[in-house]
DNA sequence: TCTGGGGTCCTAGGACCC
DNA sequence: TCTGGGGTCCTAGGACCC
């Protein structure tokens, strides 16, 4: 039996949600009917856009852009700053209203989610005239569009739930891809991003036909396996299901663009104290124990780089994490003048295991997991940085 | 007031083992 | 004494996504 797949994608997320919150403050002015954009602080160097109004799309302003550049294109441009937490309860709300209809459901990310609808025609009617149901109920509830992409796979839905926007329902099932996807420029197609492009015009695949229609061996030398995907993609071709509960965390980190660049490995390690204790508290909350941690460097030229170490004992305490952060740290930089600092753990499993200990890194370790535990639960009762380490009171000032 | 931050997956090459 | 080959693990870097 095929497969009903929904996508649903809200349109300009954060722009549209933080358009709501204006609105519901009292504001008489609805940003998503002017140019305006989310972005970060520019003083903190931050400056960039995160979402636009589709009035901003039109005079050519992009995502990802410096906002002094899209400035540039607009005469009277509309900036507001993100807002994370709010944008988490709109979030929130939207996959609330989509699990009533189905179990099946993937949150793909903040603002777009996959449904599996297979078989609940019996129960929801037709698949078409539901998509049109569930984009009004939000509307309606929530006050922002939504488009939705109804396909046999995930690639098909996605792919649809990007044609014309907003507010738009479109099919793309298996034998619509010809007639609707294969006219798209290649870079249309998911997975195809800028490098690839590239190489796929120097190859004479300017659409996702040509590329529908290439040599797979001639791809898969180009592409290695990124090749194979392309052209299954480029041929509607995706069998991967509709995931349920959103796949566990592989690894979670935190990175920030410092306000200047920082030259003195005294300071960045104060950089790294904070990101620890970020990137800690988020690993205790999730149960999880750590075995790679990495940290990540750009530096005044926008050069990344990234080092990172395997552990033998799994970590959790934010000392713990601090200390292999430092010495990764001490080992990757050049001393050159730093902008954004990373700081990341990965490879997570349930529980700690220690290896049966020739060392006694093990045995700290433990010791300070328990300190951690105990500072958690005071921080938690009393309000958060009741308790510091020593150190990161001194790194303060 | 000049370019964010959160992720996942893949690959090449080196180290090391047998 | 003159150079194997298979396999695994680890790291750094790249590509892609939102």
């Amino acid at each position: 039996m095929q497969r009903i797949i929904f996508h649903v994608d809200v349109n300009n997320a954060f722009l549209s949600w933080s358009a709501i919150e204006m609105l519901k403050k009292g504001s008489k002015l609805d940003i998503r009917t002017i140019p305006s954009v989310v972005g970060g602080d520019e003083k903190k160097r931050k400056g960039v856009v995160l979402a636009k109004s589709f009035p901003a799309k039109k005079a050519g302003i992009v995502t990802g852009e410096p906002i002094y550049m899209a400035r540039r294109k607009v005469d009277k441009l509309f900036v507001v700053q993100s807002n994370k937490e709010k944008y988490k309860e709109y979030s929130d709300a939207f996959y609330d209203i989509l699990c009533k209809y189905t179990p099946v459901i993937e949150r793909y990310s903040i603002d777009e989610c996959f449904m599996d609808m297979t078989g609940t025609k019996m129960i929801f009617g037709n698949p078409v005239d539901l998509a049109y149901k569930i984009k009004d109920e939000i509307y309606k509830k929530l006050g922002f569009t939504v488009n939705v992409g109804v396909a046999n796979n995930k690639l098909c839905a996605k792919m649809a739930s990007d044609f014309e926007k907003p507010n738009k329902v479109h099919t793309l099932f298996n034998n619509e891809i010809k007639t609707k996807m294969w006219s798209l420029n290649v870079d249309d197609l998911f997975m195809v991003g800028k490098s690839s492009s590239k190489k796929l015009h120097e190859l004479g695949i300017n659409t996702i036909k040509d590329l529908a229609k290439a040599d797979v061996a001639m791809l898969n030398r180009y592409f290695k396996s990124m090749g194979k995907i392309m052209y299954e993609y480029a041929n509607g071709i995706d069998l991967s299901p509709v995931e349920r509960p959103m796949p566990k965390n592989q690894g979670i980190g935190n990175s920030t663009t410092l306000p200047e660049d920082v030259t003195e490995l005294i300071e960045l390690k104060k950089v790294l104290r904070k990101l620890s204790s970020m990137v800690g508290i988020r690993l205790r909350l999730e149960n999880k124990y750590a075995t790679v941690v990495s940290v990540q460097l750009k530096n005044n030229n926008f050069f990344n780089y990234q080092h990172q170490k395997k552990l033998v004992n799994p970590i959790s305490s934010n000392e713990d994490i601090y200390e292999n952060a430092c010495e990764l740290l001490k080992n990757m930089w050049k001393g050159d003048p730093i902008r954004l600092v990373g700081l990341r753990v990965s490879d997570l499993t349930d529980k700690t295991y220690e290896q049966i200990s020739l060392f006694e890194e093990a045995g700290k370790t433990k010791k300070r997991d328990n300190v951690q535990k105990i500072v958690d639960e005071i921080n938690k009762k009393y309000g958060s940085n009741t308790i510091k380490s020593a150190a990161s009171f001194d790194e303060e000032e």
